[in-house]
DNA sequence: CCCATTTCGTTGACTAGATGAAGAAAATCG
DNA sequence: CGATTTTCTTCATCTAGTCAACGAAATGGG
């Protein structure tokens, strides 16, 4: 594997020139002057910033296109094939990740199951599927940026440790060190709800709100907060416990070993044995459970419908506290269980409208994102591209 | 009443002056070089910053203080007569306020019952205040910064305005219209927890840490955010709204009409609804459940003291959610209630040492405040030097 | 007692980022 | 073709910050 070369830090550390960097990448192409606007400058300022962005071959722009009256703009856009950067998500059973360019665009995606979570068995997958992924971009390999990870659980960006994972059942694991000494690559490692936050504050739904939350819902229930325009990690990085906040003292026991945690309630399990106790046995996956719930009418097709209602009703009780707490403009729904937005969604909103106050729910939007697909990784690939430009960007 | 010379905000509004006058200020005398230290300049530069701040006399210097060898230090510290400011706070029932002087400490303090919640009654006592305390304090009329007025309730700071209370009974009220109008002085208002958050981080427990939450226990149930440095505020300025975090689906109807909420399973009704369960019927105000639980053995006791401790049990749970999700580096139990800690203190850690997770617990500090007495009307205060000084400054 | 040492604070040359005013560039409109 | 409009650049200037050198004021050792 090639030698990183990262030569972007010393050219634009400046805030500044990453302030600069991320609009432009994020909000597509602009001129001089709506750049100005956005950021707050005036004209001659970004002029003056531009030279060595554009020498080092970082941003680009166009010709001239008219648009009406007076002189036409040259609109500025990242050059995408400046570097390519690896982003994966470690989680229980698989490994996945995308090869990106610069813009975050998805060249290549691969995925990888591990037969065990053993962190050998992870790091392994992983330092292979990124060879694998940047040999999908044949001309790239002299061009990498860095490596992002996403992994469920505590991570300390900074050490670049997973703290803990209930689920890949970790305690103190280096996933830096490791990757970084199999792949000669920098790597990133950030907790994985982490990465769809930057993922959604650039591409998608948190594109114009400057604080919100992204609750994924699944066997888990994760949480990360961007707040105030950025993102917001804690004292030691493990903000966002969303899954184990005590919702109900009688409530069923967690795998947290404590009882009624949001996760226990809302996660993939509570609507398995919401099932299971409205007398179907023969339903185990929450795959089973979704088909069940949208198949024929029945019976099974009621306790099923009912077990959604329930888990939303618990996930409107979370979403509330979490509202009333921070007063976010925006809360969005995604991992794997968003797909079955259409029977948990209309409980949910009723529960949070219920619990939450009016004002602050007013003026707090609910997003469901059941296409959350490549982007976690996509995500993990987007921190290294904001660690690189200067984690001022937010 | 005087008209208001506010003097400070052209001269010392850049972002530099202002981190040194509130350095000055919260961490007392220092010399220029301690001061560049902790600001993380160089001495030269507070050198050059510091004329304007001597000469219109808001920080002063004292003579030499010689420490061993080398040439000796003048300590900076504020003039505190160069202004005087106003703190109040508004709650159910009374109207209490304090004069500060630049440095907030309190030169006087005053306090007015009032007979109902309207508006009119409680504005208009606000102004009766702010006139009597600054006839106790005669010289100082002409120099009056500011009225800080802390609201229970959810405030729009920007716009003076107290959205809705509870507590009060007040929706869409105008707080600082009509008492600028009545007093001719600058008025600034925010949620009461916010003016205790701004006063513990200046003088208080939060002094030395970056992220925190202040709790308030008593009839309901506050919570100001401090979070990386600045006061959280949310996007509508209601943030904090802990009191009503669904924590028992089947607990105790809540005065918000909702079953089970923070408010509900500790405010100061939980511990009475506690006692009356237990079969004791003249236990009717907090003071007697407080005596009651300190008093001479008993079956009563056992009672109010059983009670104290499931009220404590909730309110870590609740704590519990707020150290997952956020992380905090400290909490601050405060407010009337705080005084029974002993009561409720035990029950309140251990229901937190077993809701919240390990490493967040570890990293997370309870200190416990039972004084918080001038605390809130000080801290409105603060607000008003801490504008006035520029919100740059935390 | 005087001079070296130490610590504190100031001065002045210099740099980097931002601004505002004026002007050059490149289009359309009449 | 000239007037107008919009975009972008150039240049003088401002502010906040640094660095390096120096001045100030104490202690302590010969």
């Amino acid at each position: 594997m090639s030698p990183a070369p990262i030569p972007f830090s010393d050219l634009v550390s400046e805030q500044t020139r990453a302030e600069i960097f991320a609009t432009v990448l994020t909000v597509g192409p602009l001129s001089r002057t709506q750049l100005a606007q956005r950021l707050g400058l005036v004209p001659s300022s970004v002029t003056r910033m531009l030279p060595p962005l554009l020498e080092h071959d970082y941003l680009r722009e166009t010709d001239a296109v008219p648009q009406g009256r007076g002189r036409p703009q040259k609109l500025l856009h990242v050059n995408p094939d400046k570097h390519v950067v690896v982003g994966m998500k470690i989680g229980p059973g698989q490994v996945s990740g995308v090869v990106t360019d610069m813009a975050a665009n998805v060249l290549a995606r691969a995925e990888q199951p591990i037969a065990d979570c053993r962190p050998e068995t992870a790091l392994s997958a992983a330092a292979a599927l990124t060879s694998g992924l940047l040999e999908e971009a044949p001309q790239a390999a002299d061009r990498v940026l860095g490596v992002g990870v996403g992994v469920s659980g505590h991570v300390d960006p900074a050490a670049g440790v997973c703290r803990y994972s209930a689920l890949l059942g970790w305690t103190k694991v280096d996933v830096a060190g490791p990757l970084a000494a199999a792949t000669g690559l920098m790597v990133t490692v950030n907790n994985d709800v982490n990465t769809l936050v930057v993922a959604e504050r650039w591409f998608g739904a948190g594109r114009d709100v400057d604080s919100f939350a992204v609750v994924t819902v699944g066997p888990g229930i994760g949480c990360g907060l961007q707040l105030g325009g950025s993102l917001y990690a804690g004292t030691s990085g493990m903000a966002g416990e969303l899954g184990h906040l005590p919702l109900d003292p009688a409530g069923p026991m967690c795998s947290c070993g404590r009882r009624g945690c949001l996760e226990a309630l809302a996660g993939d399990r509570a609507v398995l044995r919401h099932i299971q106790d409205g007398g179907i046995t023969d339903c185990t996956t929450i795959a089973d459970a979704i088909a069940l719930a949208r198949g024929e009418h029945s019976a099974a097709r009621t306790v099923a419908r009912a077990a959604f209602a329930e888990v939303g009703a618990a996930l409107g009780r979370g979403l509330a506290g979490l509202c009333n707490l921070l007063n976010l403009q925006k809360i969005i729904i995604a991992g794997e269980g968003a797909v079955a937005h259409d029977l948990f969604g209309p409980a949910m909103q009723q529960a949070l409208d219920a619990h939450a106050f009016s004002d602050a729910a007013r003026d707090c939007q609910i997003h469901i994102d059941p296409v959350t697909h490549d982007l976690w990784a996509r995500g993990a690939a987007c921190l290294v591209i904001r660690e690189a430009v200067g984690a001022a960007i937010s």
